[in-house]
Parts: structure tokens; C-alpha cells; sequence
DNA sequence: GTTAACAGAATGAATGTTCACTCCGTTTCT
DNA sequence: AGAAACGGAGTGAACATTCATTCTGTTAAC
């Protein structure tokens, strides 16, 4: 018996669509797809494991959902404010930032976009979603390479390196073999623009 | 009793033990730990599911197990002819392609080892191993820095940079996304080698 | 204003499936 | 023949998913 008023607030059907959400990003980024039940997430969300089957048609359409969620929540961070008409060494600050922060404020979210294995159980609009991120970042480097402002090279390698560069730095800091301070951050964000300028 | 040596029979037993690994690898680089039935693993093995357990105690140690003998694989490559009197470039020259070999070589194995998620299941020993592969790294690299040949800035920073970056071109690579061609792998020797010298 | 009836969201025990691992009859060695 | 290795059906546990039921907020009746 609960004796307590129920906040009416708080049974909002999106507010526990996002709980699922919430707690399916947490045990995934911990434990992987495959090693985490679907129960353990509706114990996580305070749901009913039936509870989820309301808001979403399998495990999978979950993990595809977060999947967009989660990309699209770093997308628009990036978006949001982007210097489309400074130089490419504030663009690249940009992304920067933003990606760090992402990943500092949203560890389980990064965590869980570059996880392996996505590619087994992504759907079509997962996938689009993907090449479309893709694209973009290919279109500003090509335009900063016309510029002559970065080397004159393969956009594909300039990219690989900078970007496995950051993802690693994250995981070094997540494992406490770097401190993501200020200034770590800031000569980071250098050496990777050392690295790809003309 | 038995006066005949059993050359024959450990060497069928060693053959068989890594038929199970090699099944299991390819099983787990593809599809994770927890996507992969050990049934599964026997059946590419071509042995029966009880085999298994006849050469490893448990799917977990089974794991373990692979996870060492790739991880080895990889140092052995790098440790043999490391041209330890040679200035810092050739070294990192020498590991950069010991690294695309085994990855262009044993692709299975190099995905393997770069999957999330080991953390949860690797034993002490994997990880005594993981230890010691990382601190020869650094050794390498404080070493060249006291030449002032690399960058005066932390290791640690300049590791993930390259090594992230070595990463994700295999990552790309494997996408389609760039071929490794011995241009492109001469190219970004060097681009990797430009972002840390000094 | 109070109560009864209703709609549909939520639940968690039940279901059928799949898993890691075992056991024992068969095969392969010496 | 005897021993060791093997295979794969068998086993209980754990899984994803379902569904009969409960709960909760809203409305209708008086």
C-alpha cells in the first residue's frame, strides 16, 4: 500500500520511455548487448520487464533507438553554434570541445557509440544516420584542404588519426592513465591540429 | 608399457586445442563473447561441444586463453628484429609495420584484441600481460623523448594520438573506407611520425 | 460530492527457447 | 584388450518475450 500522493508527473509516458532509455544505455555501455538481460535493464528503469515491450518492439528496436538518441545527442551538440564561417582551426576546436565534453559529460553515451558490434543489429535508419555524420566531417575537411589550410592528403587518413587519437585519449583518461585538465585538453587539441595543418 | 614416444599424440592434441582457439577467435571478433554460443565455437571447430571442455576449463578461460595467445602473437611480431640500437624513427617505423602486418595478417586476431569488454571477463594473468605490453611502450618512448627526438609533452598523449590513430586506419581500412596500399602505409607512417617528433 | 464503471498502462509470473556445461556410449589410439 | 579421447544428446539455468491480471486516473451516474 502506498499511503504517499503519486506523482502524476513522473508516470508521463515519455519521461519512462527515457528511463527505459536511461538504464538500457547504462547497462549496455557497461556490459554490451549481448551481456545484458532485458530484465536487468527493467530493473534499472524501475519498470516491469513487460514494460518495456510497451514502448519499444524488441531488445533490438531498444538498441537501435539509443543508438540514434545518443548519436543524435552528440550531432547537435556539434551543430549547435558551429563556426561555418570561421577557419577550419576553429571548426576543429569546435569539434573538439564538443566531442571531449561530450564524452566527459556523457561517458556512458561515448562509451556506448564506439563500441564494437553495433554493426551486427543496426537498422537501415541507424546506419543512414551514421554515413550522414560522416559525410559532414568529410565536407569540412575537404573544404579547409582547398583552402590549403591542412595537408594536402588523404581526408580519410587526416580524420583516422585525429579522431582514434581522441577516442583513445578518452579511454586513457576513463582509465585514469590521463587527466583530462584543462591544459591536457588544450595541447591536445593542438597536437591534433599540428598534425593534419599544411 | 608404453615405450613409444607421444610425439603423436600431443601433437594432435596441440592441433586440436588450436583448432578450438581459432574457431573461438573468429567466432568472438565477429559476434562478441556473450553473442557466441560455444556450440557455436565447436561447430567451426569441427570437434564436438564437450571437446571443449576437454582443453579449456570454462568459456571464460577459453577466452583467456585466446585473448593471450593473440596479444603474444602481436608482441612476438614487434619483439623480433626490434632494431633496439636504431634511432626512435626506425623503431617506431618497425612497430607501425609489425601493426599493420598483423592486422592486414590476422585480421580476426587484431579485432579481437581491440573489442571493448575484455575488462569484464580477462584473469590476472591477461591483464599482467596487457601491463607489461604497455609499459614497454612508454619505455620506447621515454627513451627517444630524453634524445629530444619527439615532442617534449606527455607521453601518454602522444601514444594515444598514434595509437588511436593506427587503430582507426585499420578500422577504416576494414570499412573500405581507404585501401593500404604501401602509399598509403608509407603516408601515414609518416604523418604519425610528424604529429610526435620534435 | 461520492461512487461506480471504464480504459488502457503496467506488471511479473509463465512460456518456449537457447545457453553453458556434463555425461556416457563410441571411436581411436597404443 | 585397455585406456584415452571424443562426440553430441542431455540437463538445469537463464534468456527474451508474452499475456492474464492488477492498478490508476478519468469519466459518468446519481
Amino acid at each position: 500500500m502506498n499511503i504517499h500522493p503519486v506523482d502524476t508527473e513522473s508516470l508521463n509516458a515519455t519521461d519512462k520511455r527515457d528511463r527505459i532509455l536511461d538504464a538500457a544505455l547504462s547497462a549496455f555501455a557497461e556490459r554490451g548487448f549481448h551481456g545484458t538481460p532485458v530484465p536487468m535493464i527493467a530493473e534499472r528503469a524501475k519498470v516491469g520487464a513487460g514494460t518495456i515491450y510497451r514502448y519499444f518492439e524488441s531488445k533490438e528496436a531498444l538498441v537501435n533507438a539509443l543508438y540514434r538518441r545518443s548519436k543524435l545527442a552528440l550531432l547537435d551538440k556539434v551543430s549547435l553554434d558551429f563556426p561555418a564561417d570561421r577557419p577550419p582551426r576553429q571548426q576543429w576546436g569546435h569539434i573538439f570541445r564538443c566531442t571531449l565534453d561530450f564524452a566527459v559529460n556523457s561517458p556512458e553515451a561515448f562509451d556506448f557509440l564506439e563500441m564494437h558490434h553495433h554493426a551486427a543489429y543496426l537498422d537501415d535508419e541507424s546506419r543512414a544516420l551514421e554515413a550522414r555524420v560522416w559525410v559532414t566531417v568529410q565536407q569540412i575537411l575537404a573544404t579547409s584542404r582547398l583552402l590549403q589550410l591542412t595537408r594536402n592528403e588523404d581526408s580519410m587518413l587526416l580524420i583516422s588519426l585525429v579522431w582514434g587519437g581522441v577516442i583513445r585519449l578518452v579511454r586513457c583518461a576513463r582509465e585514469g592513465l590521463v587527466e583530462l585538465s584543462p591544459s591536457v585538453v588544450e595541447r591536445f587539441e593542438n597536437l591534433c591540429w599540428e598534425s593534419i595543418r599544411a
